[in-house]
Parts: structure tokens; sequence; C-alpha cells
DNA sequence: CCTAAAGTCTGTAGTCGCTACAGGGTCAAG
DNA sequence: CTTGACCCTGTAGCGACTACAGACTTTAGG
């Protein structure tokens, strides 16, 4: 298989699966004789495995460390449980501070009625510590 | 006022502020004999205007034209309005998209039971495209 | 008055996760 | 045999900082 197939099956850039390869996260393919890069099913698999990863919001160093576990032979999931449970934490931090963010911007905006800068309660807001 | 008593005032990192004015954000303020910036009171003003339009997650970009906005004399608030709306639509997004993943990793921890990876859900989740 | 520490200066490079080139080589179809 | 699609490497850019190095200035204490 070849790059643009690849990208094709996973939905990743050409550019991305070449960064991932670049940064270590995917072990390099074979090439062919041309300078190809040559890709196995299993390369696939890694491939999704990481978009996947990141479709949850897993940053690529916590990727690279799930891809070690889940390729290390018989190992308790301790790990990837930690891991994953660190991640809900930050995650759940994220959704609070961005709901908090949407309750003030909501706030805000309803106070605004249209009309002159002078009574525009936006920019009050921005000025105003809050 | 100097550059570290403008960031103790403002929570602002030194590093930060000099950030700020080098990409045009904030004017340059004075200068002492000797080089040092010299800050007055609404350069302190302009750049906790900055640091709340931060914490509500707008963009440098957005608080550049808030600030534009901010400055100009009697003008319709309308494009302040549009700025803020426009953001918290994205900020309504991420929350969704963040609590789609919330949703997904709590229901991918909850199936981990410990033990032998090759039982190990998450792993599993990840390897499946879902 | 001298010294040491703390503060400030400029400029550059690093972070993360890509993305977008430039400038070349290779492959498949007509 | 040419055209266009594909692939290669290497580098630079994004946003919003952060972290130095190496030099200078100011301030406080002895």
């Amino acid at each position: 298989m070849k790059i643009g197939q690849v990208s094709a099956a996973s939905g990743c850039q050409i550019e991305t699966i070449r960064y991932y390869e670049r940064i270590g996260l995917l072990r390099a393919p074979s090439r062919t004789e041309t300078g190809y890069r040559h890709y196995t099913c299993e390369d696939v698999d890694r491939l999704r495995f990481v978009t996947r990863g990141r479709a949850l919001g897993f940053s690529l160093e916590e990727i690279a460390s799930l891809l070690r576990l889940a390729e290390e032979d018989g190992l308790a999931c301790d790990d990837v449980d930690r891991i994953a449970r660190a991640h809900l934490a930050d995650v759940e931090r994220r959704v609070v501070d961005l709901q908090r963010i949407q309750a003030e911007l909501e706030r805000t905006i309803t106070g605004c009625k249209g009309g002159e800068r002078a009574q525009c309660s936006i920019l009050g807001a921005l000025r105003d510590a809050g």
C-alpha cells in the first residue's frame, strides 16, 4: 500500500502520516526501490489506533504510551487505565472551563441591546475585571 | 510603571506582555533613558482587557478587533456583538465535542475491569473504529 | 563605594499537532 | 512520449506563548 491509499483508508492526511513517522510515533515503513513508502495492514491498524486516540483527545505522547502498552504482551492494563483516567479528568476540567466561558458569554451577549458603544455590555465586561 | 509591576498587577507574564507588544496587540510603551519600558495606567487597562478576553477564550485576533472597536468613538456595537456571538457558537461546538469525548472515555474506562491486557476494553476501543 | 542580587533588555529557539509549500523524482494512462 | 497524478525531502508557518543566552541596569546591604 502506498501512502495515498493509507491516507484514503484512514482519513489521515499524507503529511500527517509522514509527520507521525518523523516524530517516531509510527515506525518507518519499508520502501520500494525508488524510495516510495510501502505500508502493511498492521501499519494501517496502528495509524487508525492513533487517529482514534486523537479523536478522543489524547495527546500524541499519551497515544505513544498506549501504543507501546497495546503491543506488549500479557501486561496488566493498569497503566492504560491510569492514562485514560488522567485524560478523562483533563477533559472534564476543560468542559467545566468552557461551560463557564459559555455562560459568561451568554450573559454578556444578552446584556447587549445593540446601539451605541458606550452602552455595550460586552466591552464593559471585558474592561472590568470579572 | 515597569514591566515587572505591570506583570504583577495583571497576572500576565513579562514575556507574554513583550510578546503582545511584538505582535502589535499592545502598542509599544515609552522607554526610560536606559531603555526600560515605562507603562501608564491605560496600558495596564488595555492589558487587562486582553487577559480578560483570553480568559473568555477569544483569540488574540478577536481581541485585537475588540480593542479597536472599544477605542473608537461612538460606533455601534453590532460588530462587537457579532464577534462575541461567533465566538460563543465556537465555544458551544467545543463543549459538545468535549462532552462526546468525555462520555466515550467514561464508557470505555468503566468497561475496563483491570487485569490482563487482552481484556482491556480501552485498548479495544482504540483498536476498533468507533 | 562596592558588590551581589534582582530586574530588564534583545534575539532566538522551543512547544504541540499539524499544514503548506518548493523543488525535485516516479509512475500510469492515452 | 507526454501529461498529469503521485511521491520524495526539507523547511517554514500557524497560535499563543515559554524559555533560554548573554548583556545591561537598578537596588539594597555592608
